[in-house]
DNA sequence: TTTCATGTAACTTTAATTATTACGAATCTT
DNA sequence: AAGATTCGTAATAATTAAAGTTACATGAAA
């Protein structure tokens, strides 16, 4: 199986979005991350139905966020992008008349689904304010290496 | 991308071999498992390099468990079938050039690491014999509902 | 020496994500 | 009004990884 890679990319879209003055076309979307007007557009578009961002269509049209950013959470954009399975590995049936199968289902379930929460509940502590502070602290670390603005 | 359930598979092997006297067959395996002797080999071929079974080869051929099953956790099975890879989410690129994007992956692969490491410690909490004891608790527990051994 | 069973390589099928093509609909500019 | 821009979306193909299948070699027991 692939791995889904929408919830970074949705981010990593909104980070850039953040970052600029009005709307981005799908097509410039697609080029930071590498891909597909279409998928962006997709993508986008299940966002839009959860109010996080709108389009505008035609000339000067494109993406903009509406949501606010200090609220918004890793896991709310999971949910909305329709909470995807989470892990790779699985039962191998996941209702068996087998006692044994039920047996071993139980145990990996009852493990997955610890993982899980802890998983969620950290997805809801970071917001995307948070990333955008990390970007920013990253790029002054970036420019503080370059000697950008160092008088000399 | 399929789901992987190997992990979900031996263990079902394993304890069907637990309750069982003697080597059973790839064939009786895979019937246990709806699936394919040859996929059974394969797989079951992972723990005899491990130590943890063994297999024969001609008449009265088939696997045997070598290893302690008070001993054996999920986790060591997990190692054994070369851990793949646990989440279904991932990151569109590991190793970007864009400060948002590595700021993105940063916290993502954060909580993803959390959630891993739970996961296996949770793995390393149960081993077979814990999984066979569950399993006699559902079958004592079956036989009671069906009123089987009640004197009427 | 025949039968049974594993060992393995090569290939096919299946399932899921992502990418692409094509075209329609709306909006802005001139 | 014409034309360019941009989203909306359906349909289809490509990609990727797991699981299944076929075929045949190897070895052990009856």
């Amino acid at each position: 199986m692939k791995r889904d890679s929408r919830l970074s990319s949705v981010l990593h879209a909104l980070l850039h979005m953040a970052e600029h003055d009005g709307p981005m076309t799908s097509e410039r979307l697609a080029e930071c991350m590498n891909t597909n007007p279409v998928v962006v557009r997709r993508t986008m578009g299940l966002l839009r139905e959860a109010g996080i961002v709108a389009s505008a269509r035609g000339h000067a049209g494109g993406w903009t966020i509406t949501a606010d950013l200090g609220i918004l959470t890793l896991r709310q954009l999971h949910e909305v992008l329709g909470e995807p399975a989470i892990f790779a590995i699985g039962n191998r049936n996941e209702t068996p008349d087998c006692l044994v199968e039920q047996s071993v289902n139980a145990a990996l379930d009852a493990a997955f689904a610890e993982a899980e929460a802890l998983l969620l509940d950290r997805f809801a502590d970071v917001t995307l304010a948070d990333l955008a502070a990390d970007f920013a602290r990253r790029h002054a670390e970036r420019r503080a290496r370059k000697g950008v603005g160092n008088a000399k």
